[in-house]
DNA sequence: TAGCTAACGTACTGGTTCGTACATTAGTGA
DNA sequence: TCACTAATGTACGAACCAGTACGTTAGCTA
């Protein structure tokens, strides 16, 4: 999520366009996911970026747009992530199981993103109706769900008929819990989720639960 | 979640304690619900109430500990449901089918719950930790999973040894999720979680999916 | 090298928002 | 019935915070 790491040498290298846009961005998503959007502030935000808040609204417009911005970058890692996803040379089980372990360990790396989109929940997904990049943009991993299960149907290794998006979200649910409800689920069962200890656990539990969901013999249809 | 529905009465009926401190408590759940913690306006609450903000001051001593005791209710209200959870009488796997469905059916219907503890967690559970009632409470599910699993295990259904808190994970996330995270699932895949239509066949998918782990052969150990 | 514009900084403002000082009254117990 | 306290209302203050008016400069281009 981190884009900017130049050095900082002091006094140099002003003026730079881009650079200067990608710190806002990358200091802004840091305070976002801290505090929310309205606990989000503007001049803490300028604060810790080596330029000041004119900047701010200059490239921007705004904090609305900021944080538009902010969660269409986040996707936009999202995404070249998982058009990284290579199973295709898997058997419809291992291919599904890797799927699963792949989407447990992104989630588990990227907390902001799930706090950023925790809070655009709150918001009812206000920002990204209103982005033209955001809109009904999918997930690169749906197309790789759909060859595994179409496969995975055709071998009949799976019996059941289950729909990609479906499935993507039942895989999601897991891995996003495990993150987004993390402080809530220890303060009240004192146990954490994200426990480095409990990780290959919680890991093959969801590959077993996904497995055992697609290969079960149904008793009714 | 609504326990104040007097007539109002207008002029009649003043310096009631109790009503106050309730009405000032349903309205402060929703809007917090609605906002957020920092996207709440205790101007707001008070306007929306039938006494003033001097009483939120009064009762509750501040924004924060009036959050609190929101929490605090709302969680009330879940641990009341949940001990009203009958499925003893059931068979192991009727028992853990009628257990998730019921989870999923208390979700849906209290969709505020659902953003508190969303807003709660982007607070990182602060409220909670700083709460006597909520330290570590627990859940009444919890007794009723370890039985059902106890059962399912000794008559020999169940194949897997699984932890109670970890199936209550389980079962929460997806109907958690399928909430929590509506808007956004909706705004990118085009499919809301909530479709009335769709509501049947997302919890049998729930059930089927707890079912089918417990009941899986496993393959290793 | 002159001038033009994109990029940047400073200082301020107007509205908002949590919280409170102060005044008042309903209802209860002696 | 009288006094006392729990409960309530009004009006205000001080801090905060998003956004902007105005001024400046780096660096490219003709």
């Amino acid at each position: 999520m981190t884009s900017v790491e130049e050095p900082a040498r002091p006094g140099e290298r002003i003026r730079d366009a881009a650079r200067t846009r990608a710190e806002i961005l990358d200091v802004a998503t840091q305070e976002f996911a801290r505090a929310g959007y309205d606990g989000a502030r503007v001049d803490e935000i300028a604060a810790r970026t080596r330029t000041t808040k004119r900047m701010i609204y200059y490239y921007f417009g705004g904090k609305e747009q900021l944080f538009t911005a902010v969660l269409e970058r986040a996707y936009g890692v999202i995404r070249e992530a998982e058009q990284q996803l290579d199973v295709d040379h898997l058997d419809p089980v291992a291919a599904i199981r890797r799927l699963a372990e792949l989407t447990f360990d992104h989630h588990e790396q990227h907390p902001d993103f799930i706090r950023l989109v925790s809070i655009e929940n709150i918001h009812e997904a206000h920002h990204i109706a209103g982005s033209e990049k955001l809109g009904r943009i999918g997930s690169p991993a749906l197309d790789v769900i759909r060859r595994i299960l179409a496969s995975g149907r055709a071998s009949g290794l799976f019996t059941a008929d289950v729909d990609a998006v479906d499935l993507h979200a039942m895989i999601s649910s897991f891995c996003f819990f495990r993150v987004s409800n993390r402080h809530t689920f220890g303060a009240l069962f004192g146990r954490d989720l994200l426990d480095e200890g409990q990780r290959a656990h919680y890991r093959a539990m969801l590959g077993d639960m996904v497995i055992a969901y697609l290969t079960a013999e149904r008793t009714a249809d």
